[in-house]
RNA sequence: GCGCCCGUAGCUCAGCUGGUAGAGCACUCGGCUUUUAACCGAUUGGUCGUGCGUUCGAGUCGCACCGGGCGCACCA
């Protein structure tokens, strides 16, 4: 635990310094400080200048001070480019100025007014004439030295993890520009991004288990989204061709490596596409992302090398399957016959009541995690795929493909049911479901289907949890290590 | 929800078959120094996650609880 209580002997010296600084008319929390260079902007200016010389120009810098050398002749001061070192020497700074140095602490903002010199040790310095503190702080940080590791401090005090490992800030500027880029892709091809509803009567689109709020003067339960999908097919309906929407998503499951109960979703909504064009059109998003962020389309995560080089696999659900255990699920027909050979391969049916349903789980369990490389699974189960448009020619499977990549899932994505009686009947049978107390089926939304009924065009729609898909282009190991204040428990007292 | 592991100073960590709490760094004071100090000296600093129990005696053993990590389950 980083130090919180109020009565820690190390914050009562500092607010001993902080009283000091008052009483000597120092304003330890003042308004403004203008800046003439970021740290980068110094070093790239003077990367040619010799070792143990120096100029006449004066520059004005700010930042966080994390260390200081000879009683303060040497700050180490930062911003959010980089560091400058401050050579603050009796020669060139008053005598009470040089004597307050002493109120400082490492942790404080600084900001500085002096002349660009790089000592004989080759670090480029200002040499200090003024300085003024911009911010007092009053607790003390980790150790440089030792850093700050510890696991859940790090998640709890986020802001102390992000000045003390210089990684973290940098996978969040990595996650903005991934999602930059994606929102400039898709700009580009004339995609609008609109906001759809968080609150809603019922969460539909996917089968999680939602989280329950409540509106005080309608008096009403409201659920959090677990999906966009249904709001952005209405869009469709209305006339917009090409929609999309990066929203917090929110499931009322377990928390691990992987999940974290809100979490970042992409949907996009394009009309006249089907499922193939849609897999063209990820494939080309993602690599371009990866690219971005990671400088290449071959990136390495946990040790192994994913190349997100196109195109990627494309491989039925039944021959990824075949091609893992050697079983033939086309040849199984009948519920009892995928049944029994699920069971001989020893896969887990709970849960499965249905043909479709345990070729999903012999899938899940046997081939996903060797789908190591980018690899579209194409073809999936009709009972699996409520929302999901029946293939064109192959019976009992809709036109759906998930994305999976180090043996997980990263898109899942399809030519949309445009159908409004089929997806009636289907909706239906989910809601059927719900109500025999499957708490994932998805409720019967029936003003969707009001709006379907309407006439929708056909259309391509995929979804791309981008929390997984900038731990993949950052090499994080939890999902907790991309959002910036992940989900913990409280500590009671 | 289940299993395994973890929780000691601001940070990083020691602490043996139970015997009255340790180190390094940080902090404070002093020294030294006009170009690197992560230096030298001295001093500070802890309800050992919480509670109950066993015991003459618990950081250590037992039980329960709290929080966390990893794996499984659920799921994206």
């Amino acid at each position: 635990m980083t130090a919180e209580s109020e009565g820690t002997r190390l914050r009562q010296e500092r607010i001993r310094k902080l009283e000091t600084m008052k009483e000597q008319g120092i304003n330890p929390f003042p308004y403004s400080f203008a800046r003439t260079h970021k740290a980068e902007d110094l070093q790239t200016k003077y990367k040619d200048l010799p070792n143990d010389t120096e100029t006449e120009d004066e520059v004005r810098v700010c930042g966080r001070v994390l260390n200081e050398r000879n009683t303060w002749m040497f700050v180490d001061l930062y911003d959010d480019s980089g560091k400058i070192q401050l050579f603050c020497h009796k020669q060139n700074i008053a005598e009470e100025p040089l004597k307050q140095l002493r109120l400082l602490d490492k942790g404080d903002f600084l900001g500085a007014t002096g002349t660009i010199r790089r000592t004989k040790q080759g670090e480029l310095s200002v040499k200090v004439t003024s300085y003024q503190i911009l911010g007092k702080s009053l607790l003390p940080l980790p150790d440089s030295w030792d850093g700050f590791t510890d696991v859940e401090a790090r998640y709890r005090h986020r802001y102390v993890d992000m000045i003390m490992n210089p990684a973290v800030r940098e996978t969040f500027k990595k996650r903005s520009i991934a999602i930059r880029t994606i929102r400039d892709f898709l700009d580009s091809r004339g995609c609008l991004e609109i906001e759809t509803p968080v609150l809603q009567v019922e969460a539909g689109g996917a089968d999680a288990r939602p989280f329950i709020t409540h509106h005080n003067t309608l008096d009403l339960d409201l659920y959090l989204r677990i999906a966009t999908e249904l709001h952005l097919k209405r869009l469709i309906v209305g006339g917009f061709e090409r929609v999309y929407e990066i929203g917090r998503i929110f499931r009322n499951e377990g928390i691990s490596t992987r999940h974290n109960p809100e979490f970042t979703m992409l949907e996009m909504y394009w009309a006249y596409g089907d499922y193939n064009e849609l897999m063209d059109l990820a494939e080309e998003m993602i690599v371009e992302t990866a690219a971005k962020v990671a400088g290449s389309a071959k990136v390495t995560y946990q040790g192994v090398e994913i190349d997100f080089q196109r195109p990627f696999k494309r491989i039925r659900m039944v021959d990824a399957i075949k091609a893992v255990t050697g079983v033939d699920c086309e040849a199984l027909k009948t519920f009892d016959e995928i049944k029994k050979a699920a069971q001989e391969l020893g896969v887990d049916l709970k849960g499965c009541d249905s043909r479709g349903h345990v070729i999903n789980a012999i899938f899940e369990d046997k081939a996903e995690s060797t789908l190591i490389q980018p690899t579209f699974i194409i073809d999936y189960p009709v009972e699996i795929s409520p929302l999901t448009k029946p293939h064109r020619t192959n019976e009992g499977e809709v036109e759906r493909f998930e994305l999976f990549a180090y043996g997980r899932e990263l898109a899942n994505g399809y030519s949309e049911l445009t159908d409004p009686l089929d997806q009636r009947r289907r909706l239906e049978d989910q809601a059927a479901k719900k109500a025999a107390g499957n708490e994932e089926a998805m409720p019967l939304d029936l003003d969707f289907i009001n709006a379907m009924e309407y006439g929708m065009p056909p259309t391509m729609g995929i979804g791309i949890g981008i929390d997984r898909l900038v731990m993949l282009i950052t090499d994080s190991a939890s999902i907790r290590d991309v959002i910036a204040f992940p989900t913990m428990k409280p500590i009671i007292k």
